[in-house]
DNA sequence: AACTTATCCAACCGCCGCTAC
DNA sequence: AGTAGCGGCGGTTGGATAAGT
């Protein structure tokens, strides 16, 4: 393995801690649990190991038509593709593209005239993780070709903003950044009408989980598969 | 049967973004 | 404004095992 493999043991005392003190707080499972081990390993462990409901075994056709479609809209971003995989973890649908599919689908692109192929494919890279921090904003976009992406102007004046305020601007801002993005892949008008309102509320609301990040990334997500299935 | 090569996958590593101080 | 600490992510490593010769 590329590690000290885990015992029964080291196991057994991490779901205990876990199943006791909840999920979160790494740092302190080590202690709590009465393992040595750092808090990514035990983090990797539960997550890709211990915890319940995953999935075992060979992915089944459907899974694998998934990955390939997610992989094109979403290049290497493993946590969201198995976000959208019940009962797989990240690892393995890395491990799997790895082992299995790149090679199939570089042979595949290689033999339909894979130049032509790659151009078409546009990967969301949904920017905007804090829109506070236009610094990231630029590091990003310094650091990555600009070329085929959906790239998402910002603002960046925006604190001087009180709580109350902030929000408002983050509304405002995600609202534009929405319509900025719909606009540049030229499919606004594409969408039924609740199909739009559906995203762009969860969005706004910050509905399910806590960060406006994975709302972003699940509304151009949704988008682009909806457009991709439709087609 | 012995050896080599390929494949699988759990674990580690380094980096990034966020948050609290 | 700067920084340390944290959680999280993607890339990589390397041991175990299967397949091939």
């Amino acid at each position: 393995m590329g590690g000290v493999a885990w015992t029964e043991e080291e196991d057994h005392l991490l779901k205990k801690c876990i199943q006791q003190y909840g999920e979160g707080k790494w740092h302190r499972v080590p202690l709590l649990a009465g393992l040595n081990r750092c808090r990514k390993s035990c983090r990797l462990r539960w997550l890709n190991y211990l915890r319940p409901n995953i999935k075992r075994g060979n992915f089944a056709e459907e899974e694998v038509e998934m990955i390939v479609k997610l992989h094109k809209l979403l290049g290497n971003r493993w946590s969201l593709i198995a976000g959208r995989l019940p009962g797989r973890t990240a690892n393995d649908v890395k491990n799997y593209w790895n082992c299995h599919l790149s090679k199939k689908v570089n042979a595949l692109e290689a033999d339909q005239d894979g130049s032509q192929l790659s151009k078409d494919v546009q990967i969301i890279r949904p920017q905007p993780r804090n829109i506070g921090s236009s610094s990231t904003m630029k590091r990003r976009n310094q650091g990555e070709s600009q070329t085929d992406e959906v790239l998402v102007e910002q603002e960046s004046d925006i604190t001087k903003f009180d709580a109350n305020g902030k929000n408002n601007m983050i509304e405002s801002q995600q609202d534009m950044m929405m319509y900025s993005c719909l606009d540049q892949q030229g499919m606004f008008g594409e969408f039924p009408m609740d199909f739009q309102l559906e995203g762009f509320e969860a969005m706004v609301s910050g509905g399910e989980g806590s960060s406006n990040q994975w709302n972003w990334d699940d509304l151009l997500l949704d988008m682009d598969m909806y457009n991709d299935f439709s087609s």
